[in-house]
DNA sequence: CATATATAATTAGCCGGTAAATTATATGGC
DNA sequence: GCCATATAATTTACCGGCTAATTATATATG
Protein backbone atom coordinates (compact mmCIF):
# COMPACT_ATOMS: atom_id res chain seq x y z
CA UNK A 1 0.00 0.00 0.00
CA UNK A 2 1.19 3.45 -0.70
CA UNK A 3 2.33 5.87 2.12
CA UNK A 4 1.07 9.23 1.45
CA UNK A 5 3.64 11.97 0.38
CA UNK A 6 3.94 13.37 3.72
CA UNK A 7 4.67 10.29 5.42
CA UNK A 8 7.42 9.69 2.92
CA UNK A 9 9.02 12.45 3.72
CA UNK A 10 8.88 12.33 7.46
CA UNK A 11 10.14 8.75 6.97
CA UNK A 12 12.95 10.02 4.98
CA UNK A 13 14.08 12.85 7.03
CA UNK A 14 13.63 10.05 10.15
CA UNK A 15 15.90 7.84 8.35
CA UNK A 16 18.09 10.81 7.72
CA UNK A 17 18.35 11.72 11.71
CA UNK A 18 18.80 7.74 12.45
CA UNK A 19 15.57 7.97 14.18
CA UNK A 20 14.84 4.44 16.31
CA UNK A 21 12.38 2.28 15.83
CA UNK A 22 11.11 3.65 12.09
CA UNK A 23 8.96 0.44 11.94
CA UNK A 24 6.64 1.58 13.95
CA UNK A 25 6.69 5.16 11.77
CA UNK A 26 6.18 3.52 9.34
CA UNK A 27 3.20 1.09 10.72
CA UNK A 28 1.53 4.37 12.09
CA UNK A 29 1.68 6.40 8.89
CA UNK A 30 0.19 3.01 7.11
CA UNK A 31 -2.53 3.31 9.11
CA UNK A 32 -2.88 7.06 8.82
CA UNK A 33 -2.76 6.81 4.76
CA UNK A 34 -5.65 3.75 4.88
CA UNK A 35 -8.10 6.52 6.93
CA UNK A 36 -7.15 9.29 4.55
CA UNK A 37 -7.86 7.07 1.50
CA UNK A 38 -10.68 5.67 2.24
CA UNK A 39 -12.44 9.18 3.43
CA UNK A 40 -11.18 10.00 0.21
CA UNK A 41 -12.92 7.72 -1.73
CA UNK A 42 -16.07 8.76 0.33
CA UNK A 43 -16.10 11.91 -0.78
CA UNK A 44 -15.73 10.59 -4.45
CA UNK A 45 -18.58 8.98 -3.90
CA UNK A 46 -21.13 11.82 -2.44
CA UNK A 47 -19.67 14.30 -4.57
CA UNK A 48 -21.89 13.68 -7.68
CA UNK A 49 -24.56 14.19 -5.55
CA UNK A 50 -23.39 17.34 -4.12
CA UNK A 51 -22.81 16.05 -0.72
CA UNK A 52 -20.03 16.25 1.33
CA UNK A 53 -19.39 13.69 4.16
CA UNK A 54 -20.72 16.40 6.88
CA UNK A 55 -23.91 16.93 4.89
CA UNK A 56 -24.69 12.97 4.53
CA UNK A 57 -24.13 12.52 8.52
CA UNK A 58 -27.15 15.33 8.94
CA UNK A 59 -29.33 14.10 6.09
CA UNK A 60 -29.45 10.22 7.75
CA UNK A 61 -29.95 11.64 11.34
CA UNK A 62 -32.81 13.79 10.03
CA UNK A 63 -33.75 10.47 7.99
CA UNK A 64 -34.04 9.08 10.91
CA UNK A 65 -36.37 11.13 13.06
CA UNK A 66 -39.46 11.94 11.48
CA UNK A 67 -40.32 14.60 13.21
CA UNK A 68 -37.65 16.42 12.45
CA UNK A 69 -34.43 17.79 14.35
CA UNK A 70 -32.95 20.81 16.10
CA UNK A 71 -29.94 21.99 15.15
CA UNK A 72 -28.22 21.62 18.35
CA UNK A 73 -29.36 18.21 18.42
CA UNK A 74 -27.83 17.78 15.03
CA UNK A 75 -24.43 19.05 16.46
CA UNK A 76 -24.73 16.83 18.89
CA UNK A 77 -25.57 13.45 17.02
CA UNK A 78 -23.08 14.62 14.55
CA UNK A 79 -20.15 14.99 16.67
CA UNK A 80 -19.67 18.97 15.31
CA UNK A 81 -20.18 22.02 16.91
CA UNK A 82 -23.68 24.06 16.11
CA UNK A 83 -21.47 26.81 14.05
CA UNK A 84 -20.37 24.20 11.75
CA UNK A 85 -24.30 22.68 11.76
CA UNK A 86 -25.62 26.19 10.65
CA UNK A 87 -22.96 26.46 7.51
CA UNK A 88 -24.01 22.60 6.76
CA UNK A 89 -27.71 23.30 6.96
CA UNK A 90 -27.34 26.60 4.89
CA UNK A 91 -25.59 24.17 2.35
CA UNK A 92 -28.42 21.77 2.17
CA UNK A 93 -31.24 24.37 2.16
CA UNK A 94 -29.61 25.64 -1.02
CA UNK A 95 -29.86 22.46 -2.99
CA UNK A 96 -33.52 21.97 -1.69
CA UNK A 97 -32.54 18.63 0.73
CA UNK A 98 -33.97 20.28 4.08
CA UNK A 99 -36.12 23.30 5.10
CA UNK A 100 -35.71 24.78 8.15
CA UNK A 101 -39.31 25.35 10.29
CA UNK A 102 -40.09 27.69 13.70
CA UNK A 103 -40.82 25.73 16.23
CA UNK A 104 -43.95 26.12 17.81
CA UNK A 105 -43.67 26.19 21.25
CA UNK A 106 -40.00 27.84 21.31
CA UNK A 107 -39.55 30.49 19.22
CA UNK A 108 -35.73 30.41 19.71
CA UNK A 109 -35.77 26.82 18.49
CA UNK A 110 -36.24 25.28 14.67
CA UNK A 111 -37.06 22.00 13.40
CA UNK A 112 -35.54 20.45 10.55
CA UNK A 113 -36.96 18.33 8.05
CA UNK A 114 -36.00 16.31 4.85
CA UNK A 115 -37.77 17.63 1.81
CA UNK A 116 -39.05 15.01 -0.35
CA UNK A 117 -35.95 15.86 -2.54
CA UNK A 118 -33.58 14.98 0.49
CA UNK A 119 -35.61 11.79 1.64
CA UNK A 120 -35.21 10.23 -1.96
CA UNK A 121 -32.06 11.55 -1.98
CA UNK A 122 -30.69 10.12 1.18
CA UNK A 123 -33.13 6.72 0.80
CA UNK A 124 -30.38 6.28 -2.35
CA UNK A 125 -27.52 6.87 -0.65
CA UNK A 126 -27.03 5.43 2.71
CA UNK A 127 -27.22 1.78 1.27
CA UNK A 128 -24.92 2.74 -1.48
CA UNK A 129 -22.60 3.95 1.11
CA UNK A 130 -23.05 1.99 3.88
CA UNK A 131 -22.38 -1.60 1.82
CA UNK A 132 -19.21 0.02 -0.07
CA UNK A 133 -17.42 0.64 3.21
CA UNK A 134 -18.68 -2.60 4.41
CA UNK A 135 -17.28 -4.04 1.50
CA UNK A 136 -13.75 -2.81 2.25
CA UNK A 137 -13.76 -5.68 5.02
CA UNK A 138 -15.85 -8.07 3.47
CA UNK A 139 -13.09 -10.31 2.53
CA UNK A 140 -11.92 -10.74 6.18
CA UNK A 141 -12.11 -13.73 7.97
CA UNK A 142 -13.45 -14.04 11.39
CA UNK A 143 -10.28 -14.48 13.18
CA UNK A 144 -8.62 -11.24 10.68
CA UNK A 145 -11.11 -9.07 12.22
CA UNK A 146 -10.82 -10.44 15.44
CA UNK A 147 -7.23 -9.72 14.93
CA UNK A 148 -7.19 -5.89 13.35
CA UNK A 149 -9.96 -4.90 16.12
CA UNK A 150 -7.76 -6.20 18.93
CA UNK A 151 -4.55 -4.11 17.00
CA UNK A 152 -6.31 -1.15 16.69
CA UNK A 153 -7.40 -0.86 20.13
CA UNK A 154 -3.66 -1.83 21.20
CA UNK A 155 -2.50 1.41 19.67
CA UNK A 156 -5.56 3.35 20.50
CA UNK A 157 -4.96 2.52 24.54
CA UNK A 158 -1.56 4.57 23.90
CA UNK A 159 -3.07 7.65 22.99
CA UNK A 160 -3.54 10.06 25.41
CA UNK A 161 -7.07 11.24 24.37
CA UNK A 162 -7.63 7.64 24.52
CA UNK A 163 -6.60 6.77 28.50
CA UNK A 164 -7.51 10.34 30.03
CA UNK A 165 -11.31 10.92 30.28
CA UNK A 166 -10.62 12.48 26.35
CA UNK A 167 -13.09 15.18 27.40
CA UNK A 168 -14.03 16.72 24.14
CA UNK B 1 -11.78 2.23 21.91
CA UNK B 2 -14.50 5.18 21.41
CA UNK B 3 -15.89 5.55 17.85
CA UNK B 4 -16.34 8.99 16.75
CA UNK B 5 -19.78 10.21 17.29
CA UNK B 6 -21.26 10.28 13.63
CA UNK B 7 -20.08 7.07 13.37
CA UNK B 8 -21.55 5.58 16.16
CA UNK B 9 -24.38 7.56 14.82
CA UNK B 10 -23.98 5.64 11.16
CA UNK B 11 -23.82 2.31 12.65
CA UNK B 12 -27.11 2.96 14.35
CA UNK B 13 -29.01 3.69 11.45
CA UNK B 14 -27.09 1.24 9.54
CA UNK B 15 -28.67 -1.20 12.03
CA UNK B 16 -32.58 0.19 11.94
CA UNK B 17 -31.81 -0.54 8.45
CA UNK B 18 -30.92 -4.11 9.17
CA UNK B 19 -28.04 -3.79 6.86
CA UNK B 20 -26.21 -6.83 6.61
CA UNK B 21 -22.19 -7.23 7.83
CA UNK B 22 -22.61 -4.26 10.52
CA UNK B 23 -19.25 -5.84 11.87
CA UNK B 24 -16.96 -4.73 8.55
CA UNK B 25 -18.55 -1.27 9.17
CA UNK B 26 -17.98 -0.81 12.70
CA UNK B 27 -14.25 -2.12 12.06
CA UNK B 28 -14.03 0.34 9.19
CA UNK B 29 -15.06 3.16 11.85
CA UNK B 30 -12.88 2.02 14.52
CA UNK B 31 -9.63 2.17 11.91
CA UNK B 32 -10.87 6.05 11.29
CA UNK B 33 -11.54 7.11 14.47
CA UNK B 34 -8.03 5.77 15.37
CA UNK B 35 -6.72 7.69 12.54
CA UNK B 36 -8.81 11.01 13.98
CA UNK B 37 -7.84 10.44 17.11
CA UNK B 38 -3.89 10.08 16.04
CA UNK B 39 -4.31 13.81 14.00
CA UNK B 40 -5.98 15.38 16.89
CA UNK B 41 -3.78 14.26 19.45
CA UNK B 42 -0.78 15.42 17.01
CA UNK B 43 -2.19 18.51 16.41
CA UNK B 44 -2.89 18.97 20.16
CA UNK B 45 1.05 18.63 20.38
CA UNK B 46 1.91 20.96 17.66
CA UNK B 47 -0.14 23.63 18.49
CA UNK B 48 1.99 25.21 21.56
CA UNK B 49 4.36 25.69 19.03
CA UNK B 50 2.87 28.08 16.70
CA UNK B 51 2.44 24.70 14.09
CA UNK B 52 0.16 23.19 12.08
CA UNK B 53 0.58 19.55 11.11
CA UNK B 54 1.37 21.03 7.38
CA UNK B 55 3.37 23.83 8.59
CA UNK B 56 5.74 21.32 10.50
CA UNK B 57 5.96 18.97 7.05
CA UNK B 58 7.70 22.27 5.31
CA UNK B 59 9.66 22.90 8.44
CA UNK B 60 11.44 19.45 8.02
CA UNK B 61 11.75 19.15 4.77
CA UNK B 62 13.43 22.77 4.58
CA UNK B 63 15.68 21.59 7.60
CA UNK B 64 16.79 18.68 5.46
CA UNK B 65 17.82 20.67 1.77
CA UNK B 66 19.86 23.41 3.46
CA UNK B 67 20.37 25.41 0.18
CA UNK B 68 16.80 25.86 0.62
CA UNK B 69 13.47 24.80 -1.67
CA UNK B 70 11.17 26.28 -4.02
CA UNK B 71 7.87 26.33 -3.11
CA UNK B 72 6.18 24.28 -6.14
CA UNK B 73 9.27 21.52 -5.07
CA UNK B 74 7.54 21.84 -1.19
CA UNK B 75 4.06 21.16 -2.49
CA UNK B 76 5.50 18.49 -4.27
CA UNK B 77 7.19 17.11 -1.22
CA UNK B 78 4.39 17.93 0.77
CA UNK B 79 1.83 15.93 -1.08
CA UNK B 80 -0.37 19.48 -1.20
CA UNK B 81 -1.25 22.18 -3.96
CA UNK B 82 0.91 25.39 -5.03
CA UNK B 83 -1.71 26.92 -3.56
CA UNK B 84 -1.91 25.64 -0.02
CA UNK B 85 1.75 26.28 0.05
CA UNK B 86 1.32 29.51 -0.42
CA UNK B 87 -0.87 29.87 2.51
CA UNK B 88 1.44 27.90 4.70
CA UNK B 89 4.57 29.81 4.22
CA UNK B 90 2.48 33.09 4.74
CA UNK B 91 2.20 31.97 8.24
CA UNK B 92 5.65 30.62 8.71
CA UNK B 93 6.78 33.85 7.36
CA UNK B 94 4.87 35.88 9.77
CA UNK B 95 6.46 33.72 12.61
CA UNK B 96 9.70 34.55 11.22
CA UNK B 97 10.93 31.13 11.10
CA UNK B 98 11.17 30.89 6.93
CA UNK B 99 12.41 33.18 4.53
CA UNK B 100 11.63 34.35 0.99
CA UNK B 101 14.43 34.90 -1.17
CA UNK B 102 14.47 35.86 -4.75
CA UNK B 103 15.96 33.06 -7.26
CA UNK B 104 18.95 34.43 -8.52
CA UNK B 105 18.61 32.69 -11.76
CA UNK B 106 15.06 32.93 -12.68
CA UNK B 107 13.04 35.55 -11.75
CA UNK B 108 9.89 33.71 -11.22
CA UNK B 109 11.15 31.13 -8.54
CA UNK B 110 11.51 31.49 -5.09
CA UNK B 111 14.35 30.30 -2.56
CA UNK B 112 12.78 29.40 0.66
CA UNK B 113 15.08 29.62 3.74
CA UNK B 114 14.95 28.36 7.42
CA UNK B 115 15.51 31.40 9.87
CA UNK B 116 17.33 30.68 13.06
CA UNK B 117 14.57 30.82 14.16
CA UNK B 118 12.70 28.41 12.37
CA UNK B 119 15.92 25.65 12.64
CA UNK B 120 15.63 25.84 16.47
CA UNK B 121 12.33 25.03 16.26
CA UNK B 122 12.18 22.48 13.31
CA UNK B 123 15.66 20.43 15.59
CA UNK B 124 13.38 20.41 18.85
CA UNK B 125 10.21 19.88 17.25
CA UNK B 126 10.96 17.04 14.83
CA UNK B 127 12.63 14.42 16.96
CA UNK B 128 9.86 14.82 19.66
CA UNK B 129 7.18 14.46 17.63
CA UNK B 130 8.68 11.27 15.99
CA UNK B 131 9.29 9.61 18.56
CA UNK B 132 6.00 10.09 20.22
CA UNK B 133 4.15 8.47 17.07
CA UNK B 134 6.36 5.93 17.05
CA UNK B 135 4.99 4.86 20.70
CA UNK B 136 1.95 4.52 19.95
CA UNK B 137 2.96 1.19 18.73
CA UNK B 138 6.54 0.64 20.72
CA UNK B 139 4.23 -2.08 22.45
CA UNK B 140 3.71 -3.97 19.57
CA UNK B 141 5.74 -7.45 19.21
CA UNK B 142 7.19 -8.15 15.28
CA UNK B 143 4.55 -10.75 14.90
CA UNK B 144 1.81 -8.16 15.96
CA UNK B 145 3.32 -5.59 13.44
CA UNK B 146 3.61 -7.64 10.61
CA UNK B 147 -0.17 -8.89 11.48
CA UNK B 148 -1.22 -5.20 11.81
CA UNK B 149 0.91 -4.47 8.31
CA UNK B 150 -0.90 -7.44 6.38
CA UNK B 151 -4.08 -6.52 7.79
CA UNK B 152 -4.44 -2.77 6.42
CA UNK B 153 -2.49 -3.89 3.38
CA UNK B 154 -5.23 -6.03 2.61
CA UNK B 155 -8.06 -3.33 3.83
CA UNK B 156 -6.29 -1.01 1.05
CA UNK B 157 -6.69 -3.49 -1.63
CA UNK B 158 -10.16 -2.83 -2.12
CA UNK B 159 -10.07 0.73 -1.90
CA UNK B 160 -10.46 1.81 -5.80
CA UNK B 161 -7.79 4.24 -5.39
CA UNK B 162 -5.36 1.69 -4.08
CA UNK B 163 -6.28 -0.99 -6.97
CA UNK B 164 -6.68 1.48 -10.19
CA UNK B 165 -3.70 4.05 -11.12
CA UNK B 166 -4.88 6.65 -8.68
CA UNK B 167 -3.60 8.87 -10.51
CA UNK B 168 -2.09 11.17 -8.07
C1' DC C 1 -41.98 42.17 38.42
C1' DA C 2 -37.20 42.65 37.35
C1' DT C 3 -33.07 40.95 36.65
C1' DA C 4 -29.64 37.50 35.98
C1' DT C 5 -28.51 33.43 33.70
C1' DA C 6 -28.92 29.85 30.31
C1' DT C 7 -29.97 28.35 25.75
C1' DA C 8 -30.90 28.58 20.35
C1' DA C 9 -29.15 29.99 16.24
C1' DT C 10 -26.38 32.91 13.62
C1' DT C 11 -22.43 35.76 12.34
C1' DA C 12 -17.59 36.94 11.88
C1' DG C 13 -13.05 35.66 11.55
C1' DC C 14 -9.35 32.09 11.38
C1' DC C 15 -7.27 27.81 9.39
C1' DG C 16 -5.95 24.58 5.84
C1' DG C 17 -7.35 22.41 1.98
C1' DT C 18 -9.12 22.73 -3.16
C1' DA C 19 -9.67 24.57 -8.27
C1' DA C 20 -9.40 28.18 -11.43
C1' DA C 21 -7.75 32.58 -12.89
C1' DT C 22 -3.97 36.05 -12.99
C1' DT C 23 0.61 37.93 -13.54
C1' DA C 24 5.31 37.53 -14.49
C1' DT C 25 8.97 35.23 -16.61
C1' DA C 26 11.40 31.42 -19.43
C1' DT C 27 11.94 28.76 -23.30
C1' DG C 28 11.50 26.63 -27.89
C1' DG C 29 10.36 26.92 -32.83
C1' DC C 30 9.77 29.47 -36.93
C1' DG D 1 13.38 38.57 -33.12
C1' DC D 2 8.76 37.13 -32.26
C1' DC D 3 5.20 34.43 -30.78
C1' DA D 4 3.24 30.37 -28.59
C1' DT D 5 3.51 27.71 -24.80
C1' DA D 6 5.00 26.29 -20.32
C1' DT D 7 6.16 27.28 -15.66
C1' DA D 8 6.41 30.00 -10.95
C1' DA D 9 3.91 32.11 -7.55
C1' DT D 10 -0.01 34.35 -6.07
C1' DT D 11 -4.83 35.64 -5.74
C1' DT D 12 -9.64 34.69 -5.51
C1' DA D 13 -13.47 32.12 -4.32
C1' DC D 14 -15.17 28.10 -2.30
C1' DC D 15 -15.66 24.38 1.45
C1' DG D 16 -16.01 22.56 6.14
C1' DG D 17 -14.01 22.62 10.41
C1' DC D 18 -13.21 25.67 14.71
C1' DT D 19 -13.79 29.60 18.53
C1' DA D 20 -15.77 33.70 20.10
C1' DA D 21 -19.18 37.14 19.93
C1' DT D 22 -24.07 38.57 18.97
C1' DT D 23 -29.04 38.48 19.09
C1' DA D 24 -33.22 36.67 20.56
C1' DT D 25 -35.86 34.14 23.71
C1' DA D 26 -36.71 31.22 28.03
C1' DT D 27 -36.38 30.43 32.62
C1' DA D 28 -35.37 30.88 37.37
C1' DT D 29 -34.72 33.69 41.40
C1' DG D 30 -34.85 37.52 44.61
Amino acid sequence: MELEQKYLALLQEAWRRQLPDLESLRLCFQALSLASAIDRDCATMLAPHGLSEGRFVLLFLLDAANEGLAPNTLAEKAGVTRATVTGLLDGLERELLIERRADTNDRRALRIRLTHKGKQLTQKVFDQHSRWIAGLFGNFSAPERAQLAALLDKAAANLPSASRGSAK
